[in-house]
DNA sequence: TCAAAAATGAGTTGCGCACCTCAAAAATAG
DNA sequence: CTATTTTTGAGGTGCGCAACTCATTTTTGA
């Protein structure tokens, strides 16, 4: 039918040189504005798309890609990891290397200098960031220096990074809301709330989203203020026997963060486990297995293999200048109950 | 640090020629197997992957896959050749091309003779398969003659195809089944499940998975025979209008297949809407609505962005020799509600 | 042992593009 | 007008591999 188009049909059409071609292409200076326009035409005319395998073979450098993560065990960013990890040849079979970094993402001036460390050494940096000026200026100088950037799982709107891969925390809190709400049935009761801390951007926006639903649509449910358990499970588990004890009849739970197997623990040792609704976050071994038994309702969760390979796609294309499938990027948020665990 | 590996080097490793690696890696005739092992050995030792892009280049020739597609206006099948679609400039960039072939796939002989068609013409092909005797042999010829198969939505498990492209239809429907209970809170009372046919293999799996939750968790609530709307919205309303006068003690409601206009129509206008915990399958402009409006509580749906995308993606891994991303190739079961529609 | 068959080596070509140099032409400033 | 700068053309090289050909070596069978 129609042999594919190179660059030289191309430039036949244009009425230019190759080389005139592979600079408007490449955005290389020293080319009138007029021409520009006219190779541009030729190429939107005709639909043409340069070759990926070739430009990709023609490039001998590698790319160097980072991904900055928080250190410490974190079960969820672990499995970010692991998922990286399972990419390996993926990435080897397109001669791309990701280092992963870890540093303490909670403060803001050690991960703002990692950061600056990788200025003029990568091609592109996925980041899970803290929402701070000074992590905001130094992810404007790492795009500055020509790098793609894309957050991770906590965005920095206000930050010239190129992509935010992770999901609407509001929405995830409706959601765990209209759950709770639901399951809760049409019994009048409290539903408590156990967070890691409200300094947390994406924690206080599930917070914001989860009272927004029980405001509106459940109103025979009192809500209890949120209880910090700083995501630790020996802190929440504490603070979860007070509130257990404090209300008899707590008939819905949602934990915001991690410290899961601490709150279980208490609402399972109260033999309450069947009266209360109870809604946390992520598929990780701890909630798998609370669900499975019954304990926990449904986990809202965001799939760690999908944001990993989403942060790796989408900074190839960035890097490579092709457009972003943004359907295929979007990740969501997926409500996991017992018989849907992946 | 490590300069990127060649075939070169494999070859010098291997104590062998660049020939001879290379009738090795394409399973070409001529060498001893004890040369095989030496050269396989050689590859694996240095964790060798071929450079993506320089495979692809040298080849010259375009892919060639088909989508054989059921013909008729089923928004969730529509919805998946539209992310085709989109993918466009996508596969322009590698050098493929996807025909959609469109055709009756309820009757097993033109399904069958479709796919025949297909042999020596393509590298590969998605289906849209009926399970029938017929329909295999053409799939196993089809992959006889070289070319990659993968079954998708609905599979054929007994025929040779290389994967399947779908969701666990009998956990989508144990999922419902949770999910109706769970909605229909402590009450007792009836469950209607309207379905599109029983002969159809996806339907009776999501049925079986239903049906089994709901005798082993909610005892309390009775389920109807199942009615057969052949997924049309005026049959299927007419058939739940009868139900509901039927029963007056109906408080839940899963729609295996499509009609759900239809169904939520007749819901609707009895004015029970509110009393029924109703739960449907796949996000259209249909069922977003009613999502929306609060007469659907829940929609069980599989990403046909993500079908589509995996189908090809399978199909390309398949024809290069990769290997499958496994885990980003599953599909998930997802549970929409309103919070949570994407 | 020798002829036939099998296995291997050595080499070539081209895929489409990125990236480079150098010369020539055109536009612009003085 | 000339001198300078800007723009364009022409061409080369190499990325790593697929897919071939043809000669040479090694193995096998009779």
């Amino acid at each position: 039918m129609d042999a594919p188009l190179t660059l030289r049909d191309i430039a036949r059409q244009a009425g230019v040189s190759l080389a005139t071609v592979d600079r408007v292409l490449h955005n290389r200076p020293g080319v009138r504005p007029d021409t520009v326009r006219r190779v541009k035409d030729a190429m939107t005319r005709s639909a043409f798309q340069p070759h990926a395998a070739a430009s990709e073979l023609a490039r001998a450098r590698a790319r160097r890609f980072a991904f900055v993560m928080p250190s410490g065990a974190n079960p969820f960013m672990q499995q970010i990891q692991v998922q990286l990890g399972e990419m390996a040849s993926w990435m080897a079979a397109r001669r791309l290397s990701v280092d992963v970094v870890t540093t303490d993402v909670f403060d803001p001036a050690v991960l703002a200098g990692k950061l600056e460390d990788l200025v003029g050494r990568v091609d592109g940096a996925a980041v899970v960031a803290l929402d701070h000026p000074s992590v905001r200026a130094a992810i404007n100088d790492l795009v500055e220096s020509g790098a793609k950037v894309v957050t991770l799982v906590s965005d920095v709107p206000s930050s010239r990074r190129h992509h935010y891969v992770g999901i609407d925390n509001i929405a995830a809190g409706r959601t765990a809301g209209a759950l709770v709400g639901r399951f809760a049935g049409g019994r009048t009761g409290r539903i408590a709330i156990m967070a890691g801390s409200q300094a947390l951007r994406d924690h206080a926006e599930r917070i914001f989203g989860f009272s927004q639903v029980m405001a509106g649509e459940f109103r025979q449910l009192e809500v209890l203020a949120v209880a910090e358990g700083h995501d630790e499970d020996d802190r929440s588990e504490h603070l979860m026997r007070q509130l257990l004890a404090a209300h008899r009849d707590i008939i819905g739970l949602y934990n915001v963060g991690a410290g899961t197997a601490g709150v279980a623990k208490a609402l399972t040792e109260s033999g309450r486990a069947g009266d209360v609704a109870f809604v946390g976050h992520d598929v990780t071994a701890v909630t798998r297995k609370l669900l499975l038994n019954g304990v926990m309702d449904a986990a809202i969760s965001q799939n760690p293999g999908h944001e990993a390979r989403s942060a790796v796609r989408v900074l190839l294309a960035l890097a490579r200048g092709e457009p972003i499938l943004s359907e295929q990027e979007m990740i969501r948020i997926d409500i996991v109950m017992r018989d849907n665990l992946p």
